[in-house]
RNA sequence: GCCCCGGUAGCUCAAUAGGACAGAGCAAAGCACUCCUAACGCUUAGGUUGAGAGUUCGAGUCCCUCCCGGGGCACCA
């Protein structure tokens, strides 16, 4: 925004720095902390540091002198309404008037493109969800969905090109524990709603028959063989069933408004993952060990020359010659280069149990010469437990299911809403109460570091005060209402001519910084950076809300608070966007 | 045994590529609703950032050693 201003200032320092024969270093400016009055900051320990040379000194007194100097230089600069220098750093103070006036211009102009970068025209790939067909849909998993949906809108806003892949589990030993109980026991049945949980039914009621009878496992063991030999009858039932999971995931997606560009299918990379491996040993990287009952290995270690463990083994092939996850993901990486060779990254959104697995194989294909291996990075994230650190499991029975979730989350906002919007068609309160819900749920797996494990419990989940995503959406809702009275008329550009409050400005510091945490949440791969972003742009705009009356003051403040607040309500809608949370019309 | 991650207010979490007094929410106590929607706001209280040593002008952040918790380490995914 002042990036000219700045571009002077930082050209006067290193002119000073010459003149006095410091050291020539980068000029890294922050914000300056304090309320009130906002401006850019920078500091001069490190060259007062680097002034003293081996000999010492008192570096805070010379970084202030320095910091004073150059206040006294820079005084007067255009752009700036003040300069001060206090304890060794160096604060400019912009032009408040000049300044809003910039800022609330550029986000009136560029709407919801505001705090979005330049088009970099490079490619990424972000595969995320993964779910198992099959098998129920439960809290555990919208980790990664909400994780992999955010970040791609991230990227996506700070200029790269964003490929969303999902890379579903359709096949497996669950699948055909599934298929037996289905095809034994329920035969011609069909789902028809809630169709996730009604497959996670038969997966569920599947596992304790074979716990109850040993001898089964026989029978698992049979279709399994079936399947390896393409027996129609499971292969069609397979195909039909997939499609019916596939579908209940669709419908989940499109209510969560998650969207992929690419599907690949875990059953499509079983071939492909062993020619690979034919391939490893062929390049003497993997070893065959099967002759003595071993399986097909790589000593990734031993092959690096490391001398003490850090990739260990990796199994590729079984010892019966089957494909495991393994070689299916040597496959897939491969898949994702060959459809995209421009692919400047591949990430794995895929839990934080996996690490060594990825490093394992991101480091065989490494070793096999596929020089795309280095760009593939799996961002791992902590898991969502139970209260006791209680693990989700389908099989031992510990899940909350999303559906459930939703439907509960949903129905309380429900009943707020009936409450403060009576007058509302009920349509509309339900599509207010599925954003309110389901932006609840949302924000906290978003808004805590993808290292910390979440724990879930209802209480928390369905508290809606405070740090959660209808104080942000309430904040929209205001601002809204606002401009409503006046018909989102706008008025036209003009420059603040009185002056402004320390809420005002807070405000629109904040809408400032924007396009800044955009390129930091997406440098660092951080959603949380957005949430904390969003959260407090809302509260910045409840404190203006209720410090500053627009609508009953006079000209013209009356309409330089008009656009302060559409220009309020364009940020904390963009940032919304980008958290995949709907912004209601109304609460 | 080896590797990875966490430990910040009673609880849940922040802390911008080492920078200004470690900040929010919840819970607690009090205040506030004839005024653009109170799903809001204000005040108070609450901290030896797990412990110890080190590097630095400056450490929650970096190095080292411990303690506690979680996870991972050959044919599960």
């Amino acid at each position: 925004m002042f990036e000219f201003e700045q571009r002077l200032a930082e050209a006067q320092i290193h002119q000073y720095y010459r003149e006095t024969g410091l050291p020539l270093t980068e000029v890294k400016w922050t914000w300056i902390p304090f309320n009130g009055q906002w401006g850019i900051a920078t500091t001069f320990f490190q060259v007062a540091a680097l002034s003293f040379g081996s000999s010492r000194g008192n570096v805070a007194q010379r970084a202030n002198e320095i910091a004073v100097a150059l206040a006294e230089r820079l005084s007067g600069t255009e752009g700036f309404d003040r300069i001060e220098a206090v304890n060794g750093y160096l604060n400019l103070f912009f032009s408040t008037s000049d300044y809003s006036r910039r800022i609330i211009a550029r986000v009136l102009e560029e709407g919801e493109r505001y705090g979005h970068g330049q088009r970099l025209n490079q490619r990424l790939m972000v595969e995320f969800s993964h779910p198992n067909t099959h098998k129920a849909f439960h809290v555990g998993h919208l980790r990664s969905a909400f994780l992999g949906d955010v970040l791609a809108r991230i990227l996506e806003a700070a200029g790269y090109d964003v490929i969303r892949a999902n890379y579903p589990g359709d096949i497996g030993l669950h699948v055909i524990k599934w298929l037996w109980n289905y095809l034994k026991y329920h035969k011609g049945e069909k789902p028809d709603k809630d169709i996730t949980r009604w497959m996670g039914t038969i997966y569920s009621e599947a596992i304790k028959r074979l716990e109850q009878d040993a001898a089964l496992e026989e029978e698992i063991r049979e279709m399994y063989a079936r399947w390896d030999k393409r027996d129609p009858e499971v292969v069609d039932c397979w195909k039909e069933t997939r499609q019916w999971s596939l579908d209940g995931f669709n419908e989940m997606y499109n209510l969560l408004d998650i969207h992929f560009d690419r599907y690949y299918f875990n059953s499509m990379f079983e071939k492909p993952g062993k020619e690979i491996v034919t391939e490893l040993l062929a390049k003497g990287i993997a070893e065959d060990e099967r002759a003595s009952g071993g399986a097909v290995i790589v000593k990734i270690d031993q092959m690096l020359g490391l001398p003490e463990e850090k990739f260990r083994v990796m199994v590729v092939l079984r010892s019966d010659g089957t494909a495991l996850y393994a070689t299916e993901d040597l496959a897939l990486a491969r898949q994702k280069f060959l459809d995209y060779p421009d692919l400047v990254k591949s990430f794995y959104v895929v839990d934080v149990r996996q690490s060594l697995h990825f490093q394992q194989v991101f480091k065989t294909l490494e070793l096999a010469g596929y020089e795309w291996a280095t760009r593939c990075q799996h961002l791992p994230y902590e898991l969502v437990n139970l209260p006791g650190n209680v693990v989700m499991a389908s099989r031992e029975g510990t899940v909350v299911l999303l559906e459930d979730l939703i439907r509960e989350a949903t129905a309380r906002a429900l009943t707020v809403v009936k409450e403060k919007n009576r007058e509302l068609a009920e349509e509309n309160q339900q599509e207010i109460a599925k954003a309110v819900g389901i932006g609840a749920i949302k924000f906290p797996m978003l808004s805590r570091d993808s290292n910390k494990v979440v724990t879930f419990d209802w209480e928390s989940a369905l508290d809606f005060n405070g740090q959660a995503a209808p104080y942000i959406q309430y904040a929209y809702v205001r601002a809204n209402s606002i401009l409503r009275k006046v018909d989102n008329i706008i008025p036209e550009d003009l420059a603040p001519d009185y002056e402004l409050s320390k809420s005002e400005i807070t405000l629109i510091d904040l809408i400032a910084r924007m396009s800044d945490d955009i390129q930091k949440a997406a440098r660092d791969l951080k959603p949380l950076i957005i949430t904390n972003q969003a959260y407090e742009l809302a509260r910045a705009f409840n404190d203006f809300y209720t410090q500053c009356p627009v609508l009953g003051v006079e000209e013209p403040q009356r309409s330089t608070r008009i656009r302060l607040v559409a220009a309020a309500r364009q940020a904390i809608a963009n940032s919304l966007a980008l958290l995949g949370i709907t912004a209601p019309q109304a609460m």
